[in-house]
DNA sequence: TCCGCGAGTCTCTATTTGAGACCAGCACTC
DNA sequence: GAGTGCTGGTCTCAAATAGAGACTCGCGGA
């Protein structure tokens, strides 16, 4: 089973003593599950978009929130930015070469959770309805 | 290519209206995103585990997260919790059958995310010189 | 009688996030 | 020529969230 083999890896890195920045799950995991990058990764897989076109595409994101996301994803190299000098200035992002491959990954996670989200659902609305319950 | 099929699912779901609790991949993605729950479903991923086998297994998670995390994923109906009425009480945390299903999308990310980790280090490093030289 | 264990909870502080005002340069309108 | 709007941000302040660490409860052992 290659299910086992996931935690096996983690413990072997734990294993040999845990270097600061260390394990790539994490280092690399906690980026992109910081609410708006793997989002933001979604949207531009579908091509380059200005700074404002993503605040469109994300209704309820700051732009305080939005400009440090892109800032991080272009600094792991994952968006590349580029500035147009045109009478007012226009950004466009889209993804690198590494952007996209990380798409090959992210979409059976993502077809995992569409086929998943009424189950989830299902879960959470009797966990609080016992939780109601029991108090 | 698959790839734009992702962008255009959220686009999709994005023009009938964004209902609240809504979109699958931000309801889903945003809790397994939350820096812990991940690595959590990791370990477990290797057996069942008991509270303090799992704080130490995160060395650097507090006992507030870690508590809080679990709550989420069972209530998530990702993981369940049994309660042994042993001398001082243990309690087994183990991945439910849900859980074990998001196993298969989530082991090629992981295997990404090793395999990237030196690229997305040397891009961090590239960009962090590039910002000291402009400043 | 006092100590410690397991699995939490509670409190207090530090960090992150969000809302929203403000900025610069230029084009267009009046 | 003053006023307005657009772009892609930055700044400040308040609210939400995470982390550290003390405290709890019942019981078994020294």
């Amino acid at each position: 089973m290659a299910d086992e083999s996931l935690s096996e890896r983690y413990r072997a890195w734990q294993a040999e003593g845990l270097d600061p920045g260390g394990c790539p799950v994490r280092d690399v995991l906690d980026q992109l599950g910081d609410k708006w990058s793997t989002l933001i990764v979604i949207i531009l897989a579908g091509g380059a978009h200005r700074f404002s076109a993503l605040r469109r595409a994300i209704p309820d994101i700051s732009q305080r929130m939005l400009t440090q996301s892109l800032r991080d994803l272009e600094r792991d190299g994952l968006v590349l930015r580029t500035v147009f000098p045109t009478k007012p200035p226009s950004v466009e992002y889209r993804l690198s070469e590494l952007g996209r491959s990380l798409l090959e990954p992210l979409a059976p996670l993502v077809g995992w959770a569409e086929a998943n989200h009424g189950a989830i659902r299902a879960a959470r609305a009797r966990y609080d309805r016992e939780q109601q319950a029991a108090e």
